[in-house]
DNA sequence: GTCGCCTATTTGATCGATCAAATCAAGGCG
DNA sequence: CGCCTTGATTTGATCGATCAAATAGGCGAC
């Protein structure tokens, strides 16, 4: 037979309706087991598979959720997000679910491809990576009824506890006050922030928990935090100043930083001025960090893309039913992990 | 209308046939202009958007192809990859088709999907981004008739000129080449090459560029090749025998390396032997390389991606269509570009 | 005038599955 | 015995598009 077989040909040869057949697959519990265990041989016998696009056009469920990928940004910080796509991707296909990819340089490119991905009944939903403050996007999505999540919290405090809005996040502040402790078991005196500018949602959050570690531990943050974009460069020549006094500050003998790049340039500097003993503490655990044996915050992109689809699809569902009503909070916070080196 | 208008509702809209609306839209030139532009008008007043899987169901196409997501392998060397999938999509998108990740763990998996993913008509090809010697799964898919190219060249001598193996791959050779024309324009002495043990297709090729390039400027590349795994540490304590004279070769003024991965192992070993004149090339141009500001030689994925579609789709052509005899050789070859830094 | 031919358009069937409603069989109970 | 309920299975319609074949209309040739 060079055709595949389809639920008529399965149904003819186990002497049964394709209605059967599709309930053996679809709500195997409500036909009799002797029925049921018929249609299955029949099944493997003649190497059925279910044709996923006709299914598709019935039940207007894609079993698709869309992602989008980011352009190469060129720099270090990417290599979080790409954990994250093959973590989706993974839990995903075990839940009987698969990723769809797109790219778009624009907000309203973006929600040009939500319009085509979902008229197309080609997702069933969408999974947002960087949002941020008035994000047009989610309004979009929110306005269409098509379910979605965000990696990332909404920093807009209005959405923040609307159960609408589903979202997962790194608790980064229990991330630096980890660092922040680490350094402090380690003996270190000094131990200094650096982070980006302000306002920054996640970056004001992970500043927060360093502050918050040295508070309870009887000391002061005060002079110890130093702000610059998130660039290599700009770090090394920051610290750069800090390491030889040149600041107003104190000197650190340890430094907590906001994401790997600013490690890997506040390493460098500590180089350059030949000092030896500074303590970095990165943030994303990124191969460079690993490379440099420096410590960093682990997101557990893993965890997060698990909590990415429990709250898409129910904590045991294999299909996103925008019907069901929602249970719980309509967030995760993934408690981060610190990776510690050398 | 809560509901999505259908090409019925676009027919009855423009007054014409169901099939002159697809008319329009599959084969615009058999319709009359005037017709055309009123069914165009009543799409856009209507907002209409072809249903993708009922189109699917019915000419058993997808437009959809398949990339396999590999686990995170913690190194280095995945960015090339991720850089790959990202213009893939982007231009894919540009060609009207999509990607569909999948995961697998062993190669049988990865038929399984196979499996899964053509007989549900979710796929129209399949892009394979690390093939090896004897490969189980282009035989698989040339048996069962679908389309794949891979990223990579078939090693095995007996598949490199088979038309019916479709591969794009960097030229490995040039770029050391080029690298080692470059440490020879520098003026360097000894340049050595840092690898991979033999037999490796790639590596052997990039050993092969850079023994190459010595020999036409009538150098000899005796005694400064050394092999080790693909792995950092390796790669420093190698280097670390080699820097400090003890080994049997001489000491080397610049090391060519087959990957990043073993040129950040080289460049730390430098450091660690306090030898800050050696010139490291790195491979694949990695974020890692970027951050030491290693030279390296860049891969090109974008290059790559568009050399891939072209090979499945015909380089003007919209969709993969396995009934289209091929033009061409069946194979893509790309010239990497040397990164020079500092 | 009408026959054939070409082009533009319409009609009916179909892709492979699920939904909604109908049918059938087996008990339970007054 | 007859009626109702419950559970298992079947039947007919449908999702939204395209394919294949049929039809209508215009034009030139005989």
């Amino acid at each position: 037979m060079a055709r595949q077989p389809t639920v008529s040909d399965v149904a003819l040869a186990a002497g049964v309706s394709r209605q059967t057949v599709s309930n053996v697959l679809n709500a195997p519990d409500i036909v009799r087991t002797a029925t049921r265990e018929r249609v299955e041989r029949a099944i493997s016998d003649l190497g059925y598979r279910p044709h996923a696009s006709a299914r598709r056009l019935r039940t207007r469920r894609s079993s698709t959720i869309g992602i989008r990928l980011y352009p190469f940004a060129g720099g270090i910080s990417g290599a979080v997000l790409d954990r994250y796509v093959h973590a989706l991707t993974e839990n995903a296909a075990e839940r009987g679910m698969r990723i769809l990819l797109y790219t778009a340089r624009t907000p309203d490119e973006e929600i040009e491809q939500f319009r085509r991905l979902t008229d197309g009944a080609d997702v069933d939903a969408f999974v947002l990576t960087s949002t941020f403050h008035g994000d047009a996007r989610t309004g979009w999505l929110l306005e269409h009824d098509v379910p979605f999540a965000t990696f990332g919290r909404p920093w807009g405090d209005d959405d923040l506890g609307d159960p609408q809005h589903l979202w997962v996040d790194v608790d980064g502040a229990a991330g630096t006050a980890a660092a922040t402790k680490h350094a402090i078991a380690a003996g270190r005196r000094a131990i200094g922030f650096l982070g980006w500018p302000s306002p920054s949602g996640t970056g004001d959050d992970r500043a927060r928990g360093w502050a918050r570690a040295l508070r309870s531990h009887g000391r002061s943050p005060d002079g110890l935090r130093w702000a610059v974009e998130d660039d290599l460069t700009a770090a090394r020549a920051a610290m750069a100043g800090v390491l030889t006094g040149g600041g107003p500050g104190p000197v650190p003998d340890a430094v907590v930083c906001a994401s790997d790049s600013l490690a890997v340039g506040a390493h460098l500097a500590a180089m350059d001025a030949g000092v030896h003993d500074l303590l970095v503490i990165g943030f994303d655990n990124t191969p460079v960090s690993e490379a440099l044996g420096l410590s960093s915050v682990e997101q557990r992109p893993e965890d997060v893309a698990v909590g990415t689809l429990d709250l898409l699809m129910g904590a045991h569902g294999t299909a996103v039913d925008p019907s069901v009503p929602r249970t719980g909070t309509g967030h995760v916070l993934v408690e981060p992990r610190l990776i510690v080196r050398e």
